[in-house]
DNA sequence: AATCTATTTGACAGCGCTGTCAGCTTGCTG
DNA sequence: CAGCAAGCTGACAGCGCTGTCAAATAGATT
């Protein structure tokens, strides 16, 4: 099909410098007890003749793919993905892996077919697991039982035999309910994220530890079910404004959610952030550029993402770093959506 | 490392099935030739062992890797890319394809390089180009040249030989500016999109059909450069809304620019769609959830990766099947981002 | 039944690389 | 300068599959 591409073979290039082949296998792996004279000239011979390895030998040959999954809910949602997947190219291309997408559209009773014949057909060696999919008890439970390892970017709790990058979503989200609080507020809903989610957990929890904290009465009625995207936002917030004694603040567990509350509120002649103060979670790419800009937690996603593909290399290669030994940083970004509560 | 998995090789199958390896590989293979009760027999055999053939052997052995590439721009848009790799991805994994990445970031001067190494060392066999890759000459003039197949989902001049997948971009910017000329608006701006990109000159050339057609004059000082980003609508939309006679409607080239506008619009105290309306193309997913919703075009992308995808494997399975013979149609979807002018 | 042709099947040689293990060089040590 | 360990290098056997080509079988024809 290319017959220009891929001639160059490793006999060639043994040939070339007047080695074996065996030596030039080393010399390309870095494999050590090559001479440094001897490895030049290899080096150089590799050069000239552009040899590039045929991956496909390498794999058959030496039982390494060299290749990584990526496993990930095919929802609307893309702007987290955008940065996983950044960050795990990132990584992966400089360490001579490839990265495979296996979109799975939840909720999938299939889901462990699915997954087992992408890992076994696609012949990765290892996977990376973004939210939600490392939340699933039945993924990670097939992976472990087929020995594949994997990273898992998610707020659940660690397992110290497996990799797993967490970032501090309860203090993050304890924070903006402070801030809110701090400027007056005192009737705060909170629109909860996809109770699959990990993540919706603990930013339930940063919420209601703030309000305890600070003495500020928990209302039931001010709680409402989302599940991460714009319908559900702008519905759960709906209920609320329409509520006899509406909160003055909407705390929505994402920027999705919180711009479907601002949509709400909108369509109900409230001034955002005069008579409703807004804010969200995630600071995606639209996030600054509605209107008005939203009050949101950036979160460290694509280095949350280099940083798994990195230790499931590392892990792959035998070299047994050690994970970080704190969760990643949220921090908390100040817009215009919340404001202070001016008393009526 | 994975001691459990692909144990089964095609010599269990044979054995099991009481056949030479061979039969094996042409049952696999759907290869004609095999007699009917051979062929359920080794069918049989290759269910009850799960057997999966070892693709770094197929590939190594039969010249093809069965994977296709996918080469785009790493720019912030990412609503286009995530239907471009669902409806690629879609096609290509039923079809027994893997779907590699290779993420670009331009301009990129070594881009050549870039690619050809991808190219040999992921060893693809076709690669997908989206927008804005489809329409460098550079990058379709070295696969060409590398003898790779590609299609390229771009609004340039078809060729024949080649997978083009065309959209009528320069109809629906048509009927998006004779709407507006419509509702009465002759002072209509326009905000250009990357130079580079295919699509820019096509809107662009709609526009100015439709203003001629309409016997609206064309002001050159409403026509602003842009680059498909936020930022670049923001500041272009300012400068015609700062002119002594500014335009009562803009239309900016894609949503992400329109939001621009809306946001400098709404800076400058004006009310959209009341005193400016404002129109965009692309229709992503926030176009909708911004206040105003935006009127805009949206075009089928994850069919057209579709399509792209599958002619693209059809090719390379030696099937020529050949292109749809009409573009694919744009829609205007009319939200409330624009309105009838209303003379002062 | 013998002959011929078309169809079906199998033996075997690679594909390009890495792992194993044996053999050859060094550079020391005594 | 012999003797030896440590450092280098190479020969060769696979890895699991498909392509080639020859052999076996079935079916058609006389």
């Amino acid at each position: 099909m290319n017959p220009e591409r891929a001639k160059v073979t490793i006999f060639d290039v043994a040939e070339h410098a007047g080695v074996s082949i065996k030596t030039v296998s080393r010399v390309v792996n870095n494999e050590p007890n090559v001479r440094e004279n001897t490895r030049e000239r290899v080096m150089l011979a590799v050069r000239e003749l552009r040899y590039q390895p045929n991956a496909a030998a390498r794999e058959l040959s030496g039982k390494r793919s060299r290749i990584i999954g990526l496993i990930y809910e095919n929802a609307e949602e893309f702007s987290y993905l955008n940065d996983v997947f950044n960050g795990a190219l990132g990584i992966c291309e400089p360490a001579g892996y490839s990265l495979l997408l296996r979109p799975l559209t939840l909720p999938d009773p299939e889901i462990i077919d699915h997954i087992r014949q992408f890992a076994t057909n696609a012949r990765v060696e290892g996977i990376v697991l973004p939210a939600p999919m490392g939340d699933l008890p039945e993924v990670s439970g097939l992976l472990r039982e087929m020995r594949i390892p994997f990273a898992a970017i998610t707020p659940r709790e660690p397992d110290p035999d497996e990799i797993n990058i967490l970032c501090n979503d309860e203090a993050a989200s304890h924070a903006l309910t402070e801030l809110l609080i701090h400027q007056g507020h005192d009737a705060i809903g909170f629109i909860k994220g996809h109770p699959d989610h990990g993540a919706s957990h603990k930013r339930f929890a940063g919420y209601r530890r703030a309000l305890k904290q600070h003495g500020v009465a928990y209302a039931p009625r001010l709680v409402r079910q989302g599940y991460f995207d714009f319908e559900s936002g702008r519905i759960a917030a709906g209920r609320m404004l329409d509520l006899p004694d509406p909160p003055s603040a909407v705390l929505a567990s994402n920027d999705d959610m919180a711009a479907g509350a601002i949509f709400a509120a909108r369509k109900r002649g409230l001034n955002v952030p005069g008579e409703l103060s807004i804010a969200g979670f995630d600071d995606t790419r639209f996030s600054s550029r509605i209107w008005p800009p939203l009050t949101t937690v950036r979160q460290p996603i694509a280095q949350m993402a280099e940083t798994a593909a990195a230790l499931l290399i590392d892990k792959l290669n035998g070299h047994s770093t050690e994970a970080p030994d704190a969760p990643f940083e949220c921090e908390v970004v100040i817009r215009e959506s919340t404001a202070p509560l001016h008393p009526a």
